[in-house]
DNA sequence: TTGAAAGCGCTAACAC
DNA sequence: GTGTTAGCGCTTTCAA
């Protein structure tokens, strides 16, 4: 505590750190930002009064300068901020680590965007970006952050008009490894049971399973294909499923969907993993699919995290939106119900 | 589109505002924060200008200047991120709408706190205040936003040592409105199922529980009381509470238990709500919980997070700590279930 | 390798 | 009721 002049009277400012040093803010600045040119002694010197202070950088006055906040808005739709959606509490927790690896700050909105009214939102100001997940061509928002002027990347698929910031996994491919696993273990009799709903990854894995099964001169009949939703899963799935003309393994697009179809055939008094192999698509660890544990495919969460975020922020530093979007290597995880 | 000097070079400021409406900057900036004497002339003027401009205040600026950001850092645990945490995610939508009402923005941290090292961390700069949840009195996290010197306010306790920042329900009353509903109904047996963790709140609506039913000189058997984790209770429900001595009544300290032994409760061919009253806590959305609907505790989410926001910013403002927390009233949501 | 001057866009304090 | 001046804390530009 060397009596400079005004200490302790709020947090230090950069030219309190250079009075301390003996130097000008200028070089507090090249030292703090890590930039060329600054000596050995000098860099050192300005290092210690950063600690004696307790310098950190006002990030107001940073943002003024430099015209970025360094900070990314996350859209969350109201549909996927409920109970039972698993994936968005997840996917948020890999953002946020991303975002904090890439020296970001993550900002959370849910007011709608690009519905009725709305604009982008006197709310969404002061971001440099923004970032979506579960993003279907047809989803409003894109165009909206697009509209008011800001550079964006989704995990899923953009419309085709707007820049292909998009990371994805390939779910048709996924679906194949599937598909390979469960022929390697010598099934030929094949279900599948997945969501009705519309979204292309639902299309997408369907398609993938049954393209790759017919390579093998295989085709999923059509008394054992149940496209459904999650309430109402249950019942088709004892009936068409689990009686006693059933296949030898059901192909789930979701481990939702497979963790019923786990119970239900347990309660039919089938041993999954023995009598009939079932697979999920996920892998997120769902408490209902512990025991025993479900054979699935994992999104690559984490990589998929940092792709996006640096998706966005490579267009916020003026390298142009990229032409194609990503595609992210899944990983089947072999469990036992297989 | 009138050319009074530097159109459509980046956004409009505050002077490209004053110069359209004729006025000086200070008077746009009092317009534009509401602020008192500003004839209703010159206001129209300004806002026409406003329009006209598509002017929008930069929030660097305005944080540099007020040394406010308007923002508030959300800190939650890792633990909370993860499958099967209904609450986190409800609430986090609760919270971004009452922070955007509050006309602040929601920035997401989930870097440890308090916790081995870590301080604030750097990446926490900028926030005006911090907001909680799931926050119990040993939690180190308030201590640490404090040591940062910022304000901070909870849904939960904090410790006794800090400012009573916080806001809560009345768990033990809330059961005890669960205990009078069912002995209006009749039922004179009660079996609970709890969680053995160590937080206040399990032990809270346990005790609520006894102590109402002790009121009408009623106990719970030892062997009707389950203190159990999520992945254990099934076999201890069908085992020790739904056999052929089985209590009228169970009441369970979650939806997600509640949810559980209704399911066995029909396995075991009980009718639930006729042969069996079950009751949960949350009230959230479940989906196992749908059909027939449980009588449950339904938190005051949007009012817990109006006040929580409340709480920081009415902190950040100057106006000291609460000496105490902030009960907020629960509401017994009557279902089938009971 | 380092420093001085200027200014990012806004608002607090005060003058008119 | 409205305008002027100054400055929040930093970095860009240019000069030494």
């Amino acid at each position: 505590m060397t009596a400079t002049g005004r200490e302790s009277v709020g947090p230090a400012r950069i030219v309190d750190v250079a009075r301390e040093a003996g130097v000008s803010p200028m070089t507090v600045s090249n030292v703090v930002n890590d930039r060329s040119g600054v000596s050995e002694g000098t860099r050192a010197r300005v290092l210690a009064a950063i600690e004696e202070t307790g310098y950190r950088p006002n990030r107001a006055a940073v943002q003024l300068r430099t015209r970025r906040s360094r900070q990314l808005g996350l859209h969350v739709s109201r549909r996927h901020l409920s109970v039972g959606q698993p994936f968005p509490i997840v996917f948020l927790g890999e953002l946020i680590d991303a975002a904090e690896r890439a020296d970001h700050q993550l900002v959370v909105f849910t007011h709608p965007l690009g519905e009725e009214g709305s604009g982008a939102g006197p709310a969404t100001s002061g971001m440099d970006g923004f970032v979506l997940f579960i993003v279907d061509p047809s989803d409003p928002r894109p165009r909206a952050i697009a509209d008011a002027g800001l550079p964006f990347a989704v995990f899923g698929r953009t419309p085709p008009s707007l820049p292909q910031a998009w990371v994805d996994i390939d779910n048709a491919a996924a679906m194949a490894d599937v598909v390979d696993h469960l022929l390697d273990r010598g099934h030929r009799r094949f279900g599948y049971v997945g969501y009705g709903e519309p979204e292309y990854w639902h299309r997408d894995r369907l398609r993938g399973a049954q393209e790759r099964l017919a390579e093998h001169g295989i085709e999923i009949p059509e008394r054992w294909l149940v496209r459904t939703s999650l309430e109402a899963a249950r019942a088709s799935i004892s009936l068409d499923l689990l009686g006693s003309d059933r296949p030898d393994a059901v192909i789930c697009g979701s481990d939702s969907l497979a963790a019923l179809v786990l119970a239900e055939a347990r309660r039919a008094g089938l041993t999954p993993g023995v009598d009939i192999a079932i697979t999920g698509f996920d892998a997120l660890p769902l408490p209902q699919a512990e025991a025993p544990t479900l054979t699935s495919v994992a999104m690559p969460l984490t990589a998929a995290a940092d792709a996006v975020v640096r998706l966005v922020i490579s267009q916020i530093e003026g390298r142009p939106a990229p032409a194609q979007g990503e595609f992210l290597p899944t990983h089947l995880r072999v469990g036992d119900s297989t």
